[in-house]
DNA sequence: GTCTATATGTAGATAGAC
DNA sequence: GTCTATCTACATATAGAC
């Protein structure tokens, strides 16, 4: 693969993945992501046979960010429960794109649960890395409910984000962040 | 509106209910809903203009619906905790179709919050039905933060009916929810 | 490797016969 | 009121020229 191919195949990743966020995955077109990639449309068939070929890249290329982002939550906070904190706070500190679109994670999750299992089995991975995570944080506190305790604040967040969107309220988004925090700090 | 005409009219309200909940708003086409409700195509033209008409007519429907269910709940349950009790065991009360396909309310707010907007304000009704009620219960209790519980506890909810369905958990949900309870007992 | 033209299907919606 | 035939727009996907 070429200098220029790497480059338009990372084009069009970046622009799927935002426009997956911002629009759903199924009411995203060929021709949305073409034109957001700069790229004519039926190029980019080239790259990827099918939409979910695109959308299973687009996971692959979500789970390396957040990867980063865990990797730098560890080096920022050397305390597990200073590390579930910040994560506690994932939502609120993302707070206008949560507002508009939600969590990114969470409705793709529950787009595609509806009609396509084997892809929504895929986006699981997003919330894997995070519930794995968590598990290891809970159990370098000495929890030994660890991997409850790291689904129940994965709900909470994804509860919050949710009813924060549906209501466009960011003072309920930021008062159920600081009640999950006195959560994380009760631990 | 004859007679006939009106049973066609709750047909296709009913087949478009249940098909925008487990297959979603956007991926049910007319094609669905008209072969669901046993009729041809073009026929229900003349009930509904468009799609949106039809979500607003489900709506409508479901917020009836839930409305007898509130009724019911405070016939059964004469003391406002039990009640508030009640709605907290919700998602595992429907644990088949909350597994299979998240929890009906929240799910539609996520599906048309992306690219929907004033059609997601219009399904916020459910949610403010919902909101309301447990506030009027929680006042009942003696809360003056009563507005702050209902939005915290519809949170909870939403968050543990996404997450089971997400990780197809059965068990998740029933602990979540009996942590939810436990929190219910503790106000 | 890149792009145009196009195939093929299906969406929502309409017109008009009955 | 009911149903068939059909319109237009746009979806994913392909073939093949450059």
């Amino acid at each position: 693969m070429s200098e220029k191919g790497q480059v338009n195949w990372q084009r069009i990743v970046e622009a799927a993945s935002q426009l997956f966020y911002r629009k759903g995955y199924n009411q995203t077109s060929f021709t949305d992501i073409a034109s957001a990639a700069g790229l004519p449309r039926g190029n980019f068939y080239y790259y990827f046979k099918t939409k979910d070929d695109i959308l299973e890249a687009v996971i692959q290329r979500r789970l390396e960010d957040l990867r980063g982002v865990l990797v730098a939550w560890e080096a920022e906070h050397p305390q597990p429960r200073e590390r579930i904190r910040r994560f506690a706070r994932i939502a609120a500190d993302g707070q206008q794109d949560v507002l508009r679109y939600g969590c990114p994670i969470g409705t793709l999750s529950v787009e595609l649960s509806k009609t396509q299992a084997p892809l929504q089995a895929k986006a699981g991975a997003l919330f894997d890395l995070f519930a794995d995570w968590l598990e290891i944080q809970l159990a370098a506190m000495g929890r030994d409910d660890a991997r409850q305790l790291a689904l129940h604040l994965l709900a909470r967040v994804q509860g919050l984000s949710l009813v924060a969107n549906a209501f466009s309220d960011s003072v309920l988004l930021r008062r159920e962040t600081a009640d999950l925090e006195r959560w994380v700090d009760s631990l």
